[in-house]
DNA sequence: TAAAAGTGCTTTGTTTTTCAAAGTTAAATA
DNA sequence: TATTTAACTTTGAAAAACAAAGCACTTTTA
């Protein structure tokens, strides 16, 4: 028998990482504070695991402006779409068996 | 919006008790080894991760013998069905809005 | 029958991960 | 001018993951 969860993406280990792709999946774009409230985490904590994903080119930083006042908002790339899915897949070919 | 990750059980954060769970899913019975093979792991850190799915009362151990051969099964209880059952369902609602 | 190997752990210690809290910079508002 | 907000970074502590070694017991092999 296979290792069933060898297909699983590290990086999705993490809750809260999962949140953020489930969230950036289905809004093309979404704000620092945003996310903040959603997921209900402390500014730290979120900025790390924002740059973890950041670092796996899993999502994109936008530092822009509302009017005049700065404005960070994040996307999903087309990596991070992929690996989302492949990781979506590997725990569905898992629980199938049910 | 509500926080999509709230619902999910921090005990199947671990990909390895995942894999636990969705193995024991399936089979009704497993043995040590043949989980340890399965999802490649070590003693130690199999032994640990089960410990915590037993104090969970999410699996249950069953200590016997094959023949005059000591052996270690481990099989889910109710509670466990139940508890993985919740926490696919949350997984689902999270990523359903694909 | 003595040595080797297997089962199923526990213990130890290191590394990795997670997280909150506090500090920071710059702009906005009161 | 003082305070607040945004979006971090840094620091440090706590928790979790993990490998390796040790262990008690039994069985198999030489």
């Amino acid at each position: 028998m296979k290792n069933p969860i060898a297909d699983l993406n590290k990086i999705f280990d993490s809750r809260i990482r999962l949140g953020v792709m489930s969230i950036l999946v289905v809004n093309d774009e979404i704000g620092f504070n945003d996310l903040k409230q959603m997921l209900e985490l402390t500014d730290g904590n979120l900025a790390s695991h924002l740059n973890t994903l950041e670092q796996a080119e899993f999502i994109k930083v936008h530092k822009g402006f509302i009017g005049r006042k700065t404005s960070t908002t994040y996307s999903i790339t087309a990596l991070g779409k992929q690996a989302f899915k492949a990781h979506l897949d590997a725990l569905e070919k898992m629980i199938k068996k049910l």
